[in-house]
DNA sequence: TTGTAAGCGTTATCAC
DNA sequence: GTGATAACGCTTACAA
């Protein structure tokens, strides 16, 4: 029905060339005249020619496709990220294919093989929090596939990453509770087994012991860091008869499941319990009352990524030094937190 | 550095056959002994084997790769949408590339052309709100690209598509407020180049006509739908001096700043303005009062998306007729306009 | 500056 | 059932 498409071979043909020429001229290949690079254009134009990335892929061995692993697209910061990434990769003429795990290790790993399989030059992740073995990505070094993680990193496999400094980001957020006048500060975080949450658990602690203020392994819930969640722990925390004034969770969406249960048993809020949360998601600046928040800088992240990313690509070095880009939070003060006169 | 990469030729040297026959044992051709395909697959095991798709694709002529361009994946329902989409297609056997356009019409086209450039077998796409001209488009379709449009779709362009029913979701929601016994009801919208918009403000006329209110121009505010159109708009209304008691605003996002500058100014929500959004993006949920919100089921409108793709895709026909599917959307009722005793 | 020819890894077609 | 061969559309030594 559609007319076949046009090829090098076809605009060759019309101007009595040979495909060579053509894919040279087309290439901007410095060896061509320019009189005949501007007849090839310009047939290239009027034939609508359309270039096949897959065959010059298969030939060079590259496809100028980067892939990129992401539990799910559906967070604003996941989305940032990806922009970022985007927005030097397009610049190299790289184009960028997002998959998502959904948190799920079989997903993250059939998603990973289909994106091997696809030929992506390299691959960028953020691994999924229910991932604990790593031996894919380990495989995918040893093939020399460039691989970078970002966010959701592990130290297990030796390859470059970029993260918030989250220890430092959760060291900012407690001693800011602190310094509002709180001293039963409650965490919710995850079951340690992303470095994430570990260092925002550490920031933490540390905080706490800057300011001599007494731990209470009672105030520390576990969850999965949903709203769901943060109801469930904020529940429980009331429940417990513990006294605090403050929470600070490792997650904005936790801690909206927390304000709203704290609105629902009508404590209020900054003055009773100052609430802050984690990424800045955009809902944060929603609220009633606006939430207290850290930002990730989440552009940066996945310009970061995608410049170690580059690194490693263009390295002609058999053995590449994993980089670590290590961005600096900044806590975002909303009315959740800010006690009166303070 | 890394050894080089296991093809079919090195399965057949192995063995002792040819290419062919591995290409065809590995493709589970049923003219290939139960034998052959199980050494076949053994030796591709053991070499770890990784298919070329790009090759595979070269050759037959198709990528296995569908392309969805959407305005912005930040955005829930875009990001649901497209889960749907992944979910057929990943059923099939197709992988989705997904490009923002970020409503830039320049970038669309730029995006557009990567896409084909890199031989996707087709087209998913909502158009971008800044989009008067769909040249690029038709052309798809006189090519024999396959080519399905969701949710922002023209009429201008003979294809499938897949929207809601923008007319209902705006009666309803304005019924709705009609039936808490609102009679000064403010319309935000887009300027009518959008289906959707235009849709939604029809739905929004008839309303109020079956129902006998009168039509104000004057409470009718046109923006760009983010927050903070709305809440220009907000301000506007308000130092306009009209009355009004209730706004349906077609976008989450402006109804939000609504909701801020009605706080701001200490007017009740609901009592003295009801308020209704569009989309039940998540944090309509979080916001106090939570927001009610017209649902438009993404993830089906995905998955039917896809449905619709994979007719073109699998149609032999050289004309193939342009389907149309309308979902039923859904009000979601909240707080924000729910008058007590109703 | 341009042409020739080989090859990237598959699969389709035709043999046997 | 399996083999031989060509071809998908492009790039790139090597030649001229």
């Amino acid at each position: 029905m559609n007319s076949k498409k046009t090829t090098i071979h076809d605009i060759a043909e019309k101007l009595n060339i040979t495909a060579s020429t053509v894919s040279r001229a087309l290439n901007n290949n410095p060896r061509i005249s320019e009189a005949t690079k501007k007849t090839v254009l310009d047939m290239a134009r009027s034939l609508n020619y359309q270039p096949n990335n897959l065959a010059a892929a298969l030939r060079k061995g590259k496809s100028q496709l980067i892939g990129v692993i992401v539990p799910t697209i559906n967070r604003a910061f996941f989305s940032s990220v990806i922009r970022g990434i985007e927005e030097l990769a397009n610049k190299l003429d790289y184009r960028v294919v997002v998959s998502q795990s959904n948190e799920d290790v079989d997903n993250e790993i059939a998603t990973l093989n289909a994106l091997i399989n696809a030929r992506v030059d390299g691959i960028l992740v953020s691994i999924g929090k229910n991932t604990k073995q790593f031996g894919h990505y380990q495989e995918l070094i040893e093939r020399g596939i460039p691989l970078v993680l970002f966010d959701r990193t592990t130290n297990e496999i030796s390859t470059s990453q970029v993260v918030i400094d989250d220890f430092v980001a959760g060291y900012m957020a407690t001693e800011h509770l602190i310094k509002q006048g709180c001293k039963k500060i409650a965490h919710i975080t995850n079951y340690h087994k992303v470095n994430i949450y570990k260092e925002r658990y550490r920031g933490y602690l540390e905080a706490l012991k800057d300011y001599n203020i007494p731990f209470e392994k009672s105030l520390v819930l576990e969850g999965n860091m949903q709203l769901e969640d943060g109801r469930e722990c904020t529940k429980q925390l009331i429940a417990s008869g513990e006294e605090f004034d403050a929470i600070f969770s490792a997650s904005d969406y936790a801690a909206m499941g927390a304000m709203q249960v704290l609105k629902e048993k009508n404590i209020k809020i900054p003055e009773e319990v100052a609430l802050v949360g984690f990424s800045n998601e955009p809902f944060t600046s929603f609220t009633d009352p606006p939430l207290t928040t850290v930002d990730q800088f989440p552009i940066e992240m996945g310009q970061a990524a995608a410049e170690l990313f580059f690194e490693i690509l263009n390295s002609t070095k058999k053995k590449i030094i994993p980089q670590k880009t290590v961005l600096h939070p900044e806590l975002i003060v909303r009315a959740s937190s800010l006690k009166k006169g303070k």
